[in-house]
DNA sequence: GACAATGTTACAGT
DNA sequence: CACTGTAACATTGT
């Protein structure tokens, strides 16, 4: 699923959404799907309102009016889903979690998975303690600081694109989807990229994630919005799960190698070594 | 049955 | 030490 547009998506659809909600509960199903970072438990939640929604690289962070945090992660395959009150889950067969608000409405974790993750945080301290792993958005930094935090980096590009350390919010995904758009291959050492190929990657990275978030993120098999329906992007993917089909550039025959442990799409023409 | 799947982390091996 | 690859988490679809 769900990298930065994908989790972008769903934040501003909820910030629209439960934005003001108040809460009446949160139960998880099975005692392992929410961490609890502080030591408190989830009934800190109860009767708080949501302030508001927002991300930070693939987190989504729900801000309560008590300065407490619940966040989530989707990983490959959570869904957050807003369901009102007349609707029934019985066609949601891996719910892991739901948080219940006062009007009868709510919000449903569904994970086939199980690989998601929901955190409950006390206060901001310890939630930026816990995001401070993250390294810069790759909306907001700037060009040349791009270039600087990656010309010198040891291993190939594609593997510390998805280093979240480093630039958090992409994932496998928009990580062939740029370098295929600055016609660089996956493999090629970080040294050996001239700082012209970084800035025209960086520039890649936005236009490919800004694309995206338009189109409301791709859905390869389990990602939907809030609302359940399906990211427009799949239709605008260059290599991403085109193996063999020819490329629309060149037309030769879209590759797939294993790089960084990852399956990884290229065009062999456009992206030489 | 084997294998891969949008993510992340831990660990063994080189 | 640094980097690379694999396993692990759990489930489904091809």
């Amino acid at each position: 699923m769900p990298e930065l547009p994908e989790v972008d998506t769903v934040v501003s659809d909820l910030n629209e959404i439960i934005t003001g909600k108040r809460i009446r509960g949160l139960f998880s199903i099975g005692r392992k799907n929410i961490k609890f970072y502080d030591d408190v438990s989830s009934n800190l939640t109860i009767k708080q309102k949501i302030k508001s929604v927002e991300r930070r690289g693939k987190y989504i962070l729900i801000h309560l009016n008590n300065n407490s945090t619940i966040v989530v992660h989707l990983r490959m395959t959570g869904q957050l889903l807003y369901l009102l009150q007349n609707i029934g889950t019985s066609q949601l067969k891996h719910i892991r979690a739901v948080l219940n608000f006062s009007d009868d409405s709510k919000l449903v974790f569904n994970d086939t998975r199980n690989f998601g993750e929901i955190s409950f945080f006390q206060d901001k301290k310890s939630l930026t303690s816990y995001l401070s792993k993250l390294g810069r958005e790759p909306l907001e930094i700037k060009n040349d600081e791009f270039v600087s935090l990656f010309k010198n980096k040891k291993g190939n590009i594609k593997a510390n694109l998805l280093r979240q350390d480093l630039i958090c919010g992409i994932g496998n995904i928009y990580a062939d989807e740029s370098l295929f758009l600055s016609q660089i291959h996956p493999q090629t050492k970080c040294t050996n990229l001239s700082e012209g190929e970084l800035l025209s990657l960086i520039r890649s990275i936005k236009k490919v994630l800004k694309n995206a978030i338009d189109l409301r993120g791709t859905s390869m098999r389990d990602y939907l919005d809030v609302n359940g329906n399906s990211g427009k992007y799949s239709t605008t993917l260059n290599v991403y799960g085109r193996t063999k089909i020819p490329c629309k550039t060149c037309g030769n025959e879209i590759q797939k190698i294993k790089v960084a442990g990852r399956g990884t799409h290229f065009c062999p023409n456009c992206q030489q070594k």
